[in-house]
DNA sequence: CCAGTATTTGACCAGTCGGTCAAAGGAAGG
DNA sequence: CCTTCCTTTGACCGACTGGTCAAATACTGG
């Protein structure tokens, strides 16, 4: 039995393991939890359901193990703003990290979606804590930069829900938003957009 | 058996069809179509698993009608912005009528947003019909308005996304928010920030 | 009240679910 | 070659899935 909880040691064990999550990632974010089967993690890896079962103890332990690292990846972008920095230069090279997450991540992006849609029944924990930490430490940067009139007087907590709503709905409603532009990448033109939504944004008023 | 293509005629079709559909629309939206099963809808409906068969054909079925008006239903906010309209009122308001949405359905639009999330595969062909028609044809009106240099120029298809983003976010990840949030009501305060937001936005900028 | 219809349900079915297990295959060192 | 340990799998399990059906129950108009 390998380890479960440690580190895969030999190079089969880390590309078997390797597989299974690529797979599972595939199958969890466009199906959900209870929506996807280990029969299809299985096929999609390559492998027998029982030899999936060899190196996971169960289908939750594949989903645990994509969770686990989501959540710190996914606030990374925010983490990364610099409260010394310059407040707009700042906020907008943030939204511009996290779109480019939608684009080069838009499984993980649907992952999270999809446990935040069905009640975070497995990360209430994580959001009540590490993340709600993270956003009032931000909130407070971003007040400061709003006293000092560097930035635009607005509700901190919503603009950073405007981040993450205007980054995540071009992973998360991809379909939606190819079948309206067609044949166009909308990624050619979401940058643009969206940095020019938030410098108008955070324009201070005066 | 009950009239499954037209209207529920006795007193008691209705009522259990509606029970049945407002149950599905839980169930279906907390947990996905494939999440979902018929044992959860019944219960949810106080009704045993052969009676739902007995007013729906099928589990498809119910979600087929839960699907049905549901597009519409989405897309009439947009539907009413008036090409002959002040512009910005137009768009403040179509964004307030969608923000109302979020806060008054947001089963309705977590559903569709599993849907979306799951590839769409029961509603693509209404998304590239329906769903493009309507906003091809507003997108004309908007780069109408932009050309008359009442609005900003900007991306129409991008400009309606980031409605759809900032509105539904509210609905689709509410237990996020409200775990940020604490005790407030997300509502409190996003009307008047979502409006703040998009009058930046459209501001022409001469 | 009764006949006929609409409604409800317990029992059941075949297929699928997550998961187990014993046995078979493979690699590596001696 | 043999032994040992790691890896893989076919066969199988009980629980649950969507769905069926005949029989029982309620409801209706006459």
């Amino acid at each position: 039995m390998p380890d479960g909880t440690g580190k895969a040691r030999t190079r089969i064990q880390r590309r078997n393991r390797d597989l299974i999550l690529e797979a599972a990632l595939d199958v969890f974010s466009t199906h959900g939890f209870r929506g996807a089967t280990l029969d299809q993690i299985a096929s999609a890896a390559g492998l027998s359901k029982p030899n999936l079962l060899y190196y996971f103890a169960s289908k939750e332990a594949i989903h645990a193990d994509l969770m686990s690292g989501l959540l710190d990846t996914w606030l990374d972008p925010l983490r990364e703003m610099d409260a010394d920095g310059e407040p707009i230069a700042e906020i907008l090279a943030y939204v511009d990290r996290k779109l480019e997450m939608s684009r080069l991540y838009p499984r993980e992006s649907r992952l999270f979606a999809n446990e935040i849609l069905q009640g975070a029944p497995r990360m209430l924990d994580n959001l009540q804590g590490e993340l709600k930490h993270l956003v009032d430490d931000k909130v407070r940067v971003l007040l400061r930069w709003m006293d000092a009139g560097q930035i635009a007087k607005l509700d901190p907590h919503h603009l950073i829900f405007s981040v993450w709503a205007l980054t995540q709905h071009y992973a998360d409603f991809d379909v939606q938003i190819r079948a309206i532009l067609d044949d166009a990448d909308p990624f050619d033109a979401a940058p643009n957009f969206v940095e020019t939504l938030f410098r108008k944004l955070l324009r201070p008023d005066s």
